[in-house]
DNA sequence: ACCTGAACACCGTTCAAGT
DNA sequence: ACCTGAACACCGTTCAAGT
């Protein structure tokens, strides 16, 4: 681990910044407000604060927090481990960039909102993965027509399974209201263990089941 | 269709208001102003105005803004059809319920965040459609213990999947960066149509693999 | 080119005062 | 019990003024 305001992944290239502030700096700044106080902590007012700048001093870099989020975006996805698909045969190189890949965004759930509405243009860390992503399947033998599709339905799992992450233990209690849905009650009660577990659990399942049923189509 | 105001969906017993604001209307209010202006008119003073009372009114029947969606999320959910549980086959029970369900909730993907975090109690409606669901499993032959994260793992495919209608068309344009991504690039560019055509041809891959998928691994 | 300080147009929520 | 009106503590963003 750096130290506090270590950036943390390699760097733009470019004119430096004259001034006191830049896109790395702002980003490195917004993630570990992220890492300290979480997304709500994250206000335009804290960040310069932390920068030791006025508010609206941002508005010369960023032009908007939303801008702001793409840029935490691209610098969280790449934390993402898809370095399996170099190596690993496809099934596994899947299972392991799909865990790695939820493991990082439960920690980001609000960005998930913001992926499905940002286009990838100047997202280069996103696009990095893309890249290595499709490569592992089509030296799997996919077909080219294939790949984007069955990545998006993999990637829509992984997000909701994100959120998932962060259900309170009670999320499936019915309260005053169980003895109406006996059967959804029961079953509740036969799936044991912590929330995380039962997250895992729902997570191993699906994985399991998308990739064997990929494999399957694609054989087909 | 009803005219505006007019109650979407079956209405909670118990004792008349006494004053201008229920439970119901408040309902009924944020869904017509959600249905014409979005999430982002979706304030407590736009649903105060438009119930002609003070926004400071509505306090009196909800703990906070975040309660009002609670509400909104069990009514929206009621739109989702799982009638397909009680009469057809399990695979196609699946593919009709999850169809009907990522649908209402590409309308409403802001819930999502909410829904996640939310436990089921006070949420009839909700919990009327794990009921049935669960009823098509065990009907199915399913072991009971293994029901609950196969709907959740369901579930975590749709609500992502929902956020990928809503993606824009060009989500995928890797812009001036494309040259450095071309196996990438080569893919996107293989996939033809709308983003809504591609939203659901993911949408169908991914749920026929998790159906295929599932059956094996509660066959095997 | 970049930063400050004041201002703007909002938010959700609280609370004393009324009926 | 329920509603009003004023107030509070925030938001993100703009913009004239300075260097």
């Amino acid at each position: 681990m750096g130290s506090v305001g270590a950036p943390v992944s390699r760097r733009r290239a470019g004119r430096p910044p004259r001034g006191l502030l830049s896109r790395d700096l702002i980003t490195d700044a917004a993630l570990a407000l992220i890492a300290s106080q979480g997304y709500e902590g994250l206000t335009m007012s804290a960040l310069a604060q932390r920068l030791r700048v006025a508010p609206s001093a941002l508005y010369n870099h960023a032009e908007s927090k939303q801008e702001v989020l793409r840029w935490v975006e691209d610098e969280v996805m790449a934390k993402v481990d898809f370095s399996a698909f170099a190596a690993a045969p496809w099934d596994e190189a899947v299972r392991a960039w799909a865990w790695s890949y939820r493991g990082v965004f439960a920690a980001h759930a609000p960005l998930i909102s913001v992926i499905a509405i940002l286009p990838v243009t100047g997202a280069p860390e996103t696009l990095a993965m893309y890249e290595a992503v499709t490569k592992g399947f089509l030296d799997a033998g996919w077909p080219a027509d294939r790949i984007i599709p069955a990545i998006v339905a993999l990637e829509s799992f992984i997000f909701g399974s994100a959120f998932d992450v962060a259900a309170p233990e009670d999320i499936f209690e019915s309260g005053s209201l169980g003895p109406d849905y006996p059967l959804f009650t029961a079953a509740v009660r036969r799936r044991g263990g912590s929330q995380a577990d039962s997250a895992d659990a729902a997570f191993t399942i699906g994985l399991e089941a998308l990739i064997t049923g990929l494999k399957v189509q694609v054989a087909g």
